[in-house]
DNA sequence: TAGTTGATCGTCT
DNA sequence: GACGATCAACTAA
């Protein structure tokens, strides 16, 4: 399994976001592995983006937006959720790409586990990380990782199929108050993990 | 099926 | 002191 790159990560953050769509992210956890296909990624533009925690520059809680891209930017929210972010570009750049679903791909026993779900009814597959609070879940991704490194062993993406560019989906981003106009969510067309339609 | 709300707390105002 | 890059459970119809 082939980890991609720094150079990956130190481009513009509309074309990551693009381009990680149907990458796999990979997360060892106490010696075994968790694969999921990218599905479904939100970017979030720093200084140029109101909807950014990085808008009005860099605080103790969004400091990981500016490191150099490739670090795993984790907050908590709601009182109740972790979301993880992919930071891009140079370092001083506080932008980042949310990720927001991801196909479970191996693991699936220990993702279900950590899910809590020892069971589910038909077609509530999909339940399993079909949002960005589920995805942490899933992959037990909390406060610890936050500023995880994706060029180490513990969390990384590797290359996985292609998407073509007529299965890409483009809207609006999801639960945000400003900049609602910017379309700037990404989503594999039709497929069962797209958080919404 | 659509709309509302409770859970729950770190961070910024 | 208010509220959020959310989710799930509930209500009404």
């Amino acid at each position: 399994m082939r980890k991609l790159p720094r150079s990956f990560y130190l481009r513009p953050t509309l074309t990551i976001a693009k381009d990680v769509l149907g990458k796999l992210i990979i997360r060892k956890l106490r010696g075994k592995l968790l694969i999921g296909k990218i599905i479904e990624v939100e970017a979030y533009l720093g200084e140029k983006d109101p909807a950014s925690h990085a808008f009005r520059g860099k605080t103790k809680r969004n400091e990981v937006m500016f490191r150099e891209g490739g670090h795993l930017y984790v907050y908590f929210t709601y009182g109740m959720h972790f979301c993880a972010n992919i930071v891009t570009e140079e370092e001083g750049i506080g932008h980042a790409v949310l990720l927001r679903a991801v196909e479970p791909i191996e693991g699936i026993n220990i993702i279900m586990n950590n899910r809590k779900m020892e069971q589910w009814r038909n077609g509530e597959m999909k339940q399993l990380s079909n949002g960005p609070a589920k995805f942490c879940q899933a992959f037990d991704i909390a406060r610890k990782q936050n500023g995880t490194d994706l060029l180490g062993d513990e969390i990384f993406l590797a290359e996985g199929e292609p998407i073509p560019k007529s299965q890409i989906g483009i809207s609006t981003r999801i639960g945000i108050r400003n900049a609602t106009e910017k379309k700037w969510r990404f989503y594999v067309k039709g497929n069962l993990f797209v958080s919404r339609k």
